[in-house]
Order: C-alpha cells, then sequence, then structure tokens
RNA sequence: GGGCGCUUAGCUCAGUUGGCUAGAGCACCAGCUCGACAAGCUGGGGGUCACUGGUUCAAGUCCAGUAGCGCCCACCA
C-alpha cells in the first residue's frame, strides 16, 4: 500500500484540525490518578486586556514543550490555565475607552458600575487571549481555566488575608505614591509622562540656629518647588566634598585619555566646570560638612520649625548651592534620604488629597504666624516666596528648563504624597523567621531550585531586604480589601462577633477606631445604625492574588483531591522580571499558607529584544504579533523558532519587518519607525503607502495595514516542510510494508549506524529536556532529522529499496525512524507532527523498534521513545563519520576539477577500501553518494574550474584524494594530538626537572605537576590503544 | 546608587566541569530541475572569539582590569 502527500506542509489546514481532535479526545484533561506520577505547572496568567504577543509565546511554548514531553513519559499532566485581573492595566484600559467613548470619567459612573463596565470587558477579552494560546498549540487543562478574581481566587485570598491579619502580618504604614490631585487617585509609573517646560529655580536662606564654629549664619539653597519647604525636615550637605571632587576629577582624567574626539570636547568642558567649582566652592563646601558633622540645627523660615543639617553623599558637591532640601513625605530622592536618617523625625504631609496645602503649612517664625493652609500648591508656592522675600531670606530666581512628572490621565502635575497604606511584615516575628526568612531559606537548602542558577541571587537579594510589601492600590478592580472601619465601644464588637471565628478586630491606634477584618463581606449595619461600618475603599495589588495561584487554582483551602495530588507543582515557567514580584511572593505564600513550597524548580528563559536590542513593548511600538508569524509560517515553525532561542545567557534579537500588502515585500522595521509615531511607511519596491504592523496597531480605515514577518522563522518552517517530505518519501516506498521485530545484530551497518545515532539523539533529548536545554533540544532533533536521517540514510536507502530483496527489512527500519523522530518533534511542533503520524497511521499502523507494536490513536499520548542502551555503538558512528568524509572529500575534488575519469576511479576505490576496512558493503553507497557513479558513464561536461598553472588537475585531484586518507582520517587526527600533548609534557617534565622550580614551588604545586604528567601519560597510552584499535579494524 | 548579564563570521546566535581544525541558520559565491523536498541538493569563501594583562603543559572557556551595550531593583504593574 502506497499514498501521496501533497509536496508542501500546509499548516493552517493541519492546525485547525488536530486542535479540535486533541480537544474532542481531551487528552489536555487530567485527573488524579494516584497510578501515575503527577507532572503540574501553572500558566503565569497572562493580563485578560491583554493580546498575545512574542513574550507569551516564548513562555507558554516552552511550558507545552515540558507539558508535552512529561506526558509521553507517561506522568499524569495537568497544565493549569487562567487569567490576571491585572489592577491598575485592566481599570486604565477600561477607563481610558470611557474618557474617549462616553467623555466619562469613573467618578460619573461611579465604583459599582465601572467594576461592572470591567467584567464585560474582561468576559470578551478573556476569551481572546485563551483563544490564542489555545491557537498556539498550549495543551492546557482548559476546563479548569481559572481567572484571579473568581470565587476560588477570591476566597483564597480572603483566607491569606484574615489569617495574616490575624497574625499581625498585616498592619497601616505610609508609603509616597505618585498623586493626581485633580483625579484624586495614586497613578502607577508607566502612566506619568515626563515633560519638559520653562520654569524657575529660586534660591533662599535657612538661618543657623545652632552654630557649632564657623562664620556662617546661614544655609543657602535652591528648589524649584518652594512650597515644599512646608515639610522640610532636614537639609543634606556632601560629608567629604573634598575628597569627592578629586575623585570626580581622577576619573574624567582617566576618560579622557581615551575618549574618541566627540567625547573629549564634552569631558573637557566638564573637567573645567569641576576644576573651577573647587576653586571657588570648596571652601565653602568643607565649612558646611563640617557643621553637619557637628549636628548644627537650622530654623525653618516661615513655620519656625528646628531641621538638623545632615550629612548625606546625596548632597552632589558639583551642583546648586551644595545643600539639599530634604522633603521626605514628597520627594522620592528625599523619602530616601530620610530612610537613612530616620532620627531627623516623621516625614510632614504638607498636602490635602485635593492637592490644597494641609494644616501642616501653619506656623510662627520670629514672632509671626504664618499659614498656607487651604491655599492651592501654586498659589502657595508664590506665597511661600513673596513672604520669603519680604523676611529677607529669598535670594534669587532664575529660568531654567525642567522636568516635571505630568499625569498621563489628567496631564497635571504629580505629586508625590506620603498616604496611608496596608502593608505586609516581611521580617522576623519574635526571632521566628517571619516570610521572607522561610522563603529565603527554601531557595537556600535547594527546596526550590533555579535554573539557570544565578536567578537565585536575584531572588534571595531581593528577599534579604525584607522589606515590607505594600498591598493596598488605589483602585476599584481588584480584590477589595476585607476590613472594614468602625468607631464603637468594644462591647458592641464583641456583642455580635462573639463566637464567630472569620471575624477579628483591632484598635487603629491613630485614630483610635476598630478595624474588623473578615472573611466574608460584612452588612454595613451589622452593628446597628449607630455603629456604621465602613469599608476600606482601596484593592490588593494585584500580585496578592497572583502569589496564591499555585494552590488557590488547585482548590485550596478546600482540600480538594487536585490539590493533594499536584500541589506542589513540578516547575514554573517565567522570565526574569518578575522572579522578586511574583516568584518570590508564591513561595512565601505557599509556605504560609500550606508549608509547602508552591514549586520544585523555577526556569526563567531569555527575554525578546527587538533588532535593536531594546525590550518590546507597547510604547515602542516594537513589537511582533505572533498571529503574523503563524498565518504565514505556522504554528509549527513559530514555536520552533521559540524552542531554538531558549539559550542559557543570551536575550534573542528578533528584526521584525512589515509585509508589504501591496507586493508582499518584506520591509525591515527601522530605529525611526519606533515610537509608534510611523503611521505610513512607503513601499520601497513598490512605492505605495502601507501603516505599519504589530500586536498593537490599531486598524486604519484609510490605511492598509501590514502583517509582520521576520526571516527568522524561515529554519521551523523550513524544518517542517523537510520533515514532511521525508515522510512523503517514505509514503511513497512504502508498498508491500510488513510489520515484523528486527533482529539488530543481524542489520546492515547503516542501519546499525542509523539507529545507533537515534538511541543517542533520543538519549540527549531527554537529558537536555531534563536540564531546561530547549535550545539544544530544537537542534539535537534538527541536526539528527534533517544532517543524518535525510542526508545519508535517506539516500542510502534508495539503492536497497529497488532491491526486492532488501526492501522489506529497510522499510520496517524506515518506518521505525520515522515514528521515533515524530515523537521527539511532538512536544515542539505538535501539528506537522501529528499530521504525518495519522497518515503513518494508515499505511503502517504496527511499527516501532525492534519489535513493532500498534500505534497510538494520537503523537500526543504515544510513548517517548526509549532505545536499547545497547544499540549505541561509539566506533560505528565514528567508521560511518570516515565514509561521510570520504564522499565529502570525492564530492569536493569533482566540483572543483575536472578530473580524468578513469584515474579517479581508480584512486577512488582505493581511497573506498581503505576507509570502508571490512564493511565492504559500504563502497557502492561511497560511490553512489559521491557521484562516481555518474562519472563512469559518460563524458563529464564540467568545465575546469580552477586554472593549474604547473599541475594538471588530475595531479591536484589524485594528490587530494591521496591527502585525504592521512588528512581526515582519526588516526591521523590523534597522532597529531599525541604529539602535541608530547610536546606540553616535555615542557612540564622540564619544569619539574628544574631543581629552582622544585625547590621554590610549594610542595602542593609540585604535586599537581606531577599528577598532571601521569594523567598526561595515563591519556596517552589511552589514545594509543584506540590508535591500535583504529587500525585493526 | 545596588545587582545581573552580554560582546564569537556581513546578520541572528550555539559553543556544559579549560583539551578539535571554533560551529549552525540566514546572507554571499559556484554548480545542480537526478522520481521526497528549489521552503531543496552539492561544494566553497568568510572569524586576532571586544581590548589589556594574568593563571595553566593548554584559554573563546578561568581570574583581574578597561571600553561599549542591555536588563532588573531602588517608585510602580
Amino acid at each position: 500500500m502506497s499514498m501521496e502527500l501533497p509536496k508542501h506542509y500546509d499548516p493552517r489546514e493541519a492546525q485547525e484540525r488536530w486542535l479540535r481532535f486533541w480537544t474532542e479526545r481531551g487528552f489536555f484533561h487530567a485527573r488524579p490518578d494516584a497510578n501515575r506520577q503527577p507532572f503540574c505547572i501553572v500558566i503565569p496568567p497572562p493580563n485578560v486586556t491583554g493580546a498575545l504577543h512574542l513574550g507569551h509565546a516564548l513562555n507558554n511554548t516552552l511550558q507545552d514543550v515540558l507539558i508535552r514531553w512529561r506526558r509521553m513519559q507517561g506522568y499524569d499532566t495537568l497544565w493549569m490555565p487562567g487569567t490576571d485581573h491585572a489592577g491598575i492595566a485592566t481599570q486604565a484600559v477600561v477607563e481610558r475607552r470611557l474618557r474617549e467613548e462616553e467623555k466619562k470619567t469613573r467618578h460619573d459612573l461611579g465604583r459599582d458600575e465601572l467594576v461592572k463596565r470591567i467584567w464585560q470587558w474582561k468576559d470578551q477579552y478573556e476569551k481572546r487571549i485563551l483563544g490564542q494560546l489555545s491557537e498556539l498549540g498550549c495543551s492546557c487543562d482548559w476546563q479548569r481555566t481559572r481567572f484571579t478574581l473568581d470565587p476560588v481566587c477570591a476566597r483564597a485570598v480572603r483566607t491569606t488575608f484574615f489569617k495574616m491579619f490575624k497574625d499581625g502580618l498585616i498592619f497601616r504604614g505610609k508609603r509616597l505614591v505618585n498623586w493626581d490631585a485633580q483625579l484624586q487617585t495614586s497613578v502607577a509609573d508607566d502612566e506619568v509622562e515626563n515633560v519638559k517646560q520653562k520654569g524657575k529655580f529660586y534660591y533662599f536662606r535657612y538661618p543657623i540656629l545652632a552654630r557649632g564654629s564657623g562664620t556662617l549664619d546661614h544655609v543657602l539653597i535652591g528648589t524649584t518647588r518652594p512650597e515644599t519647604m512646608l515639610g522640610d525636615t532636614a537639609v543634606a550637605v556632601h560629608p567629604e566634598p573634598a575628597r569627592e571632587l578629586d575623585k570626580r576629577e581622577r576619573e574624567l582624567e582617566a576618560n579622557l585619555a581615551k575618549a574618541n574626539e566627540k567625547d573629549t570636547r564634552e569631558i573637557q568642558e566638564r573637567l573645567e566646570r569641576l576644576r573651577r567649582r573647587r576653586t571657588e566652592m570648596l571652601p565653602h563646601l568643607e565649612q558646611l560638612a563640617e557643621l553637619a558633622h557637628a549636628g548644627t540645627i537650622l530654623e525653618l523660615p516661615l513655620l519656625g520649625r528646628k531641621i538638623p543639617l545632615i550629612a548625606d553623599r546625596y548632597a552632589d558637591p558639583e551642583k546648586g548651592t551644595g545643600a539639599v532640601k530634604i522633603t521626605p513625605a514628597h520627594d522620592y530622592n528625599d523619602y530616601a534620604v530620610w530612610e537613612r536618617h530616620r532620627a531627623t523625625g516623621e516625614p510632614i504631609n504638607i498636602l490635602n488629597p485635593d492637592g490644597s496645602i494641609n494644616d501642616n503649612g501653619r506656623g510662627e517664625f520670629r514672632g509671626r504666624a504664618f499659614s498656607y493652609s487651604g491655599l492651592d500648591r501654586m498659589d502657595a508656592r508664590r506665597k511661600v516666596v513673596e513672604d520669603l522675600q519680604e523676611l529677607g531670606l529669598f535670594d534669587r530666581e532664575e529660568d531654567i528648563e525642567n522636568t516635571i512628572p505630568l499625569s498621563d490621565r489628567s496631564k497635571t502635575p504629580i505629586e508625590p504624597y506620603l498616604s496611608d497604606q496596608w502593608f505586609v511584615r516581611m521580617g522576623d516575628v519574635d526571632n521566628q523567621p517571619g516570610l521572607a526568612q522561610r522563603a529565603i531559606d527554601a531557595v537556600k537548602d535547594g527546596r526550590v531550585k533555579f535554573t539557570p542558577e544565578r536567578y537565585g541571587k536575584t531572588y534571595l537579594d531581593w528577599l534579604g531586604e525584607k522589606r515590607d510589601w505594600c498591598i493596598s492600590r488605589q483602585l476599584w478592580w481588584g480584590h477589595r480589601i476585607p476590613i472594614w472601619y468602625v468607631y464603637a465601644p468594644e462591647n458592641e464588637l464583641k456583642r455580635i462577633f462573639a463566637g464567630r471565628d472569620d471575624v477579628t478586630w483591632r484598635l487603629d491606634e491613630v485614630n483610635g477606631r476598630w478595624l474588623v477584618c473578615a472573611l466574608e463581606d460584612l452588612p454595613t449595619d451589622i452593628l446597628g445604625p449607630k455603629y456604621p461600618l465602613e469599608q476600606d475603599p482601596d484593592v490588593l495589588d494585584t500580585w496578592f492574588s497572583s502569589a496564591l495561584w499555585p494552590h488557590s487554582t488547585l482548590g485550596w483551602p478546600e482540600a480538594t483531591p487536585e490539590l493533594a495530588y499536584w500541589y506542589p507543582t513540578s516547575v514554573l515557567v517565567t522570565s526574569r522580571d518578575i522572579i522578586t514580584l511574583w516568584v518570590a511572593r508564591m513561595v512565601m505564600t505557599g509556605l504560609y499558607n500550606l508549608d509547602k513550597v508552591p514549586f520544585h524548580h523555577v526556569y526563567i528563559h531569555p527575554k525578546i529584544l527587538d533588532a535593536f536590542g531594546e525590550t518590546m513593548s507597547k510604547t515602542k511600538g516594537n513589537g511582533l504579533d505572533p498571529l503574523d508569524i503563524i498565518a504565514r509560517y505556522g504554528t509549527d515553525a513559530l514555536r520552533f523558532q521559540m524552542v531554538h532561542l531558549a539559550t542559557e545567557t543570551q536575550d534573542s534579537k528578533m528584526p521584525v519587518a512589515n509585509v508589504c500588502p501591496h507586493c508582499d515585500e518584506l520591509v525591515p522595521v527601522k530605529m525611526e519607525h519606533l515610537g509608534g509615531k510611523t503611521r505610513k511607511i512607503t513601499c520601497p519596491s513598490c512605492k505605495k503607502p502601507f501603516r505599519p504592523g504589530g500586536p498593537w496597531h490599531a486598524v486604519d480605515p484609510e490605511l492598509p495595514t501590514a502583517k509582520q514577518a521576520s526571516e527568522r522563522f524561515e529554519v521551523g518552517r523550513n524544518f517542517a516542510n523537510k520533515l514532511w517530505n521525508a515522510a512523503r518519501f517514505l509514503f511513497l516506498n512504502l508498498e508491500g510494508y510488513k510489520p515484523e521485530a528486527i533482529r539488530h545484530e543481524a542489520l546492515p551497518i547503516e542501519d546499525r549506524w542509523i539507529l545507533s545515532r537515534l538511541a543517542t539523539t533520543t538519549a540527549t533529548v531527554t537529558q537536555h529536556l531534563e536540564n531546561y536545554r530547549f535550545s539544544e533540544v530544537a537542534r539535537t532533533i534538527y541536526d539528527f532529522t534533517w544532517s543524518e536521517f535525510c542526508d545519508w540514510y535517506i539516500e542510502m536507502s534508495k539503492r536497497r529499496l529497488s532491491d526486492a530483496a532488501a526492501k522489506p527489512l529497510v522499510q520496517r527500519v524506515l518506518v521505525g525512524l520515522l515514528d521515533g523522530i515524530l515523537r521527539l518533534v511532538q512536544p515542539i511542533m505538535p501539528f506537522v507532527a501529528e499530521s504525518i503520524w495519522q497518515a503513518l497511521n494508515e499505511v503502517a499502523f504496527e511499527r516501532g523498534l525492534p519489535a513493532p507494536e500498534p500505534a497510538a490513536e494520537s503523537v500526543v499520548i504515544a510513548p517517548w521513545p526509549v532505545l536499547p542502551e545497547s544499540w549505541r555503538d561509539a566506533a560505528m558512528e565514528t567508521r560511518i563519520g570516515h565514509m561521510q568524509e570520504l564522499v565529502r572529500a570525492v564530492r569536493e575534488v569533482r566540483n572543483r576539477y575536472t578530473v580524468d575519469m578513469k584515474t579517479n576511479l581508480d584512486v577512488f576505490v582505493r581511497c573506498a577500501e581503505s576507509v570502508a576496512g571490512d564493511f565492504r558493503t559500504l563502497t557502492p553507497f561511497i560511490a553512489a553518494l559521491a557521484g562516481v557513479g555518474r562519472l563512469e558513464c559518460g563524458p563529464d561536461t564540467a568545465k575546469p574550474r580552477q586554472s593549474a598553472t604547473h599541475v594538471t588537475p588530475e595531479f591536484e585531484a589524485y594528490v587530494s584524494l591521496q591527502g585525504l586518507i592521512d588528512v581526515s582520517s582519526e588516526t591521523a587526527r590523534l597522532q597529531k594530538q599525541l604529539a602535541e600533548k608530547l610536546k606540553h609534557i616535555q615542557a612540564a617534565r622540564g619544569k619539574l626537572g628544574n631543581s629552582n622550580f622544585v625547590d621554590r614551588a610549594p610542595a602542593d604545586v609540585v604535586q599537581q605537576q606531577r599528577d598532571l604528567v601521569a594523567d598526561l601519560q595515563n591519556q596517552i597510552k589511552a589514545i594509543e590503544e584506540n590508535l591500535r584499535d583504529l587500525q585493526e579494524g
């Protein structure tokens, strides 16, 4: 029976067909099975509103490879899918649409309505992202799909929060946030836009109160935001200005020595400025430092507060007046300074949420009362300047251009603002290891292993700081914080909540109210109308629910069979930038809630960068849409490339091109196209305009949008096609195929060779998978399939297929090989593997090596190949290696020269015999593969390609072929190596023999040298034995 | 400011404890429409392994320094 396949592999048809087939058969659905080993991965949940991008493609392909491989190995395999509600990102998307389409803010809608809208949005977009993952071939158990806000996850969140609150791990604290005073909300960093604009720099004087020594009676400071002086808690100067300036000067001089022309000018200018400043300012700076060291106190103008002059490196001696005012409540850098000098007192918040000055803006100075309370911050700025002028403390103002942070949403200046937030305590409590320490221990003692190992350091360093985790966010979309505030006598609380173990409370020491924490929502009138409860308006940080993902998705806090069976999960696959935010927190909560780590391994994969080495992002507009790649090259090609670029260390640059929608020409994306600014590109080939494509492009009705492409995916596409055509060759030659067991020892040499290679390849691939060496996995399979199976074995099989007596055996071997290759390929390129597998099931249902068996109904559930170790034969592989070299050499000679046929044949036969040795059966293959046979049967029409001036081409060919045996053979190679080593040994001996060396070198070094010589001698012995073996046969 | 990584062919990248004549794909050159595959086959050219120094019998690989590039954390998702 034979059948014919189309000439090219059609990915589109295969993808649709097998996706449906797999789903119908339920191959991806898992149930706990005590008779099998569990293997489980939880997906890093993509943002619900996100679209699939290349990072997802990489991350999920790698997980799928592991899952598919383990499934074939017989593990009870669960890949748990789901999506993340991604608080700020999602709410921002919906709010933006609201603004653009209905000109409304969230306040117009109200909390409940906005949340309702986001849920609608979520339902729509969750389908999209999950559908895209499915298209990628991800073999997730889709029936178990979770969402971080669904009831199961919500219960886990509540339970954890409640437990932490009860354990005293959750507390109130202060933190600086980006405050949008107009919208009265905090804003995430990526929603802050830095804008250059004209502004003023103001200088004024702070009087020195208690002077240690010296002549100064004030300190001059400069600022762009004078009103923030109301919140100053200190003034900082550099502790060692002279040393610092010296150091910088030296550095600049050193740089100058090797700078190029352009940099030289810049450095020289800076050096000049530095030296001038040194001359002009240094005595003053030194005096300031001295004052700071002496504990000088300043008097804050207008408010009369006493603030210290402190020494801190943050104050740059090269800039300004050398002294910096410190306003910890309203500046991130100042806050950091304050953290180093906590003794200077608590940060002072001077703003109301609406941006006006609060009651901290009142005070008395030199007998006069000043108040800014209630003034808008911009009005306060003017009044502060006026008042300082009046007091004679104002020095001067300068026009400058500075950068100020604007809120992306309201376009008003962002105010860093110290506000009340909820925190989780990371540190140790009562000398017991806290959340951070327990997570640290888990990695230190190897319960959690990172691959590559170095990322363990990132994790440990970050956790080592044990910084408390701020978990509240001023948003509406997310898990609302289950805390209710109430002013009431404690008796009332006791009366209502006594005996309830799902409610607990604690006194808020700051304002005397109760903080009530509950597992379930509390009615606000539960204490009666006199004591209304008010729920905290904030929601939890998205990472709080993400941190529970490995156990919440498996049903915790319920004791589900899934949790018992699959937790801890096997491996977590993610990117390095969320090691701290996500990985560390999963370990913490896993240990906290279940006393078990959430996963045994963490595999960190590289990042895909654009052609210029920058991360792909929406704002840069340099992304690549995986769906375009799938459409153009096929899913298997995309997956192959993802696996192939997943190397140990290196991030991968991915040049992107737009496909001209008019003429299909690839137009590379250039630097100037980035930033999302380019709306139109003119095709250099057909001169027609189009809109650049990308995963984040908006549709433009006027202009056709380009699809994207990248040459990098051709490798995978070509490989899929190669595999397809190898299968096609088989199908054309399977007539009369009969399954039957083979006897390995009776096989011809080329069969034993390819089976040895298959066994080696299978073992290597398995090992690489175990070690997460994905790139090697792809490369090993690719090389074996293409360069050995196709290039050599199939070619050698052609002769035998035309020989009726030899045919049945070679058919069995070919089918067995293809079967094995398909199984190896399946985890990476499941669609093409399944296509061929199903076709093979039609014509050779019973197959396999060494004995045939009925095939699995899908390659997805076929067993992972394990071949007899005894099939691996290194000597055989070397022998065929020689043959290949001979063939290559003959081909080269044929390609280079026109040779006399008779001489050539004669020389060739001698070479072939010499190489083949006792494997005479190989000689015909050598002849066929080298094309020598054709030389015999007609005039060689090839023209001389290299002129021979002093030797005839025939002579050169002859010499090449003669030389070949010596140069190419393993014998010669080993001999050469041997000679090298002998030389080294002699050198080593010489050193040892040198009495000087023996006398002076430490004993262990001498011993080391002796060991080395002994070692080398052993190696030589081994080599010599090898040589003898080779010569004998 | 702290931490991590990268620099190997024109391009994108491999190169596991030091031990090859430093590899692959693409691109390039020459030749092949021979019954699996032109998304292919055969052969070829192309590298001071960023630079400087050190350790070693032996360095792309280990160590130190220099230069350039990138990422993460400091605030945030």
